[in-house]
DNA sequence: TGGGAAGTTTGAATCGTTCCATCGGCCAAC
DNA sequence: GTTGGCCGATGGAACGATTCAAACTTCCCA
């Protein structure tokens, strides 16, 4: 491997000088600037990354740690946070956690190997443990999806009870008396908030807890989305109208009813969330709780930027809210009684 | 930031055996590996990957660079990589080249200053100059969904002439006696090779070949997939079944369908390939030509591992390359004629 | 002509590891 | 009693870049 030593030999100077053509090329005479510049390419030197890294005490890498990377929604959280990276100079470090507190795990330390500039992550670990060794070794964090105690990191997220009222709402004002909320793990804070915001929602319409039933997939996915349907046609009071903590779960729901026969939104009305690109291809296009994925990727990104930066910008960290937006579509459009 | 010298300092003994313990536990005595083990966690040291990859001149890192990573193929194809790599005890950076030749040469720049372990890329660059820069800096790479020459580096991919034809197979079976083939850039050979392998089913069907009309899209997106298929409803004359450069640009092409009021696959047949989860759950399911993605991005890892393994194993370049099969679904199951 | 300023280039120290030669004990064998 | 060998631990030399004080050139002006 050619070193800089390689070049400054190779040019007749020394390496301090091969560096400052390389970061400081105003500081050398145009000729030895041309003598380093030739002898760079000559040899196909390449700077290596690690050594740098290893001097500077700061790498140019940033961490973006997702739930599940299979879902579209999080591929427009990661290219916002490309987009942003990019600006700076930085390259991103995409990963999954597929949900798993132990993958999660596994990956925090290899970001804190690998001495990340800063992690953007959407946390699987309920507990905070996970989170908690972020403080230990002082790596800079910023929340997606999800806020924290302001005073630890910054966060970006969507108002989620206000989701789930959304979501709620609507069903509820398109006449449905019993309805459905299919949720993800109760250990995620969305899931969570979209629960207590259908609940609000039920409550504001003056109808009975009892009209709300929520059940639980554990991941949310298409496939499991697919068996929380069939869970839901064995209900005793079968809703009439259900809202699925993703798009990718409705979807599954709404195989799930083709494949009993039943007709959406005529027999099922069907909610998502996230909006993802294939909601408005499905079999019945999607109604859907939009969240503006690629700006928070983007805000998240910048906020670390400027956390991590080296201008003298002072930091204080900060919650971003963004609000989400009710999209109305064919699988829910029908209205009832 | 904690280092080994303050471990070493902490614990009472040189750094040398710090490095032992971590490295080479039994060399070192019970007691002091104890007194060592507990410094470290005391003092919450994590090693520095940038220092021992300067030291070893290699990284634990390898890169996979796919062309959009917004399609769901990529995604699986990144999985099965990132299995084989865990597996291995090294890191996948997942990137995303957009199919841009440039983006595509800002990553490798990237990749060659971090001296990743090795590169999977799904290459955009028609010309080559791209992968041309893999040999010069000696950096080890698989070819993934398109194969290259086998004295320079390992591939894994699909026979997309054989895929094309079966799409082909499938539509003209069908009784459709003109189709169209949605074709991505022209530069990418997987659409170079659908193409020749739909051209040899008309041939093969005694159909002339003005039976097939080509048309292409820049991007392969569900966005563009809309464009071309408002193209397709303009064009002289109409065709009756339409085979997709993938599930992406078929889904583009199905809503394109439904605006204008046309029934799929009454008025028109779809045929996609990549057979990705939401073809199965669009408002017409998918026909699809299937590609085993995760099975790909596993053996590309596996190869790229093999070629770069401390272990003797002796490595010769190989091409691998998978069959692809037809997944009959309701979008193109009305026979005609 | 001497000396200071300005402009260039150098060489060494440093970052955090790993690796290797070496060293001090200790024990066994001659 | 000397030698040889082994075990455990040590110290220092790399790895490749950056940085900075110091050294060396010019050049200009007094």
């Amino acid at each position: 491997m050619i070193s800089i030593k390689d070049v400054a030999r190779h040019a007749g100077v020394s390496v301090g000088t091969v560096s400052n053509v390389i970061n400081r090329p105003t500081l050398v005479s145009a000729d030895i600037r041309a003598r380093v510049t030739a002898a760079i390419s000559e040899l196909g030197y390449v700077r290596s990354e690690s050594a740098r890294h290893l001097r500077a005490g700061r790498s140019r890498i940033m961490a973006l740690l997702v739930l599940d990377i299979a879902n579209p929604f999080f591929v427009d959280v990661a290219r916002g946070a490309e987009r942003a990276a990019r600006g700076e100079g930085l390259g991103v470090m995409l990963c999954n956690s597929g949900q798993d507190p132990a993958e999660e795990a596994e990956y925090l330390s290899l970001f804190a190997e690998q001495r990340v500039r800063g992690v953007l992550i959407t946390p699987a670990d309920a507990g905070g443990v996970n989170i908690a060794s972020f403080r230990r070794h002082k790596i800079p964090y910023v929340m997606v999806d999800r806020v924290g105690p302001s005073e630890e990191s910054c966060s970006v997220s969507v108002d989620d009870v206000v989701g789930g009222q959304l979501a709620g709402q609507h069903l509820l004002r398109a006449g449905h008396t019993q309805i459905a909320y299919i949720s993800g793990p109760d250990s995620l804070a969305q899931c969570r908030d979209r629960r207590a915001g259908v609940t609000a929602a039920v409550a504001e319409a003056g109808l009975p807890a009892a009209a709300l039933t929520v059940l639980e997939v554990d991941q949310m996915t298409v496939a499991s989305g697919r068996d929380a349907g069939s869970r839901l046609l064995g209900l005793a009071h079968r809703p009439t109208g259900v809202f699925c903590i993703n798009d990718l779960v409705a979807l599954g729901v709404l195989q799930a009813m083709f494949g009993a026969g039943l007709r959406v939104p005529g027999d099922m009305a069907i909610v998502g969330y996230d909006d993802i690109e294939f909601a408005a291809a499905a079999a019945v296009p999607l109604t859907s709780v939009r969240q503006p994925a690629f700006r928070m990727g983007q805000t998240a990104a910048e906020l670390l930027i400027e956390e991590t930066g080296d201008g003298g910008v002072e930091h204080r960290h900060r919650r971003v809210v963004f609000q989400p937006e009710l999209v109305v579509r064919a699988s829910s459009t029908a209205r009832r009684g």
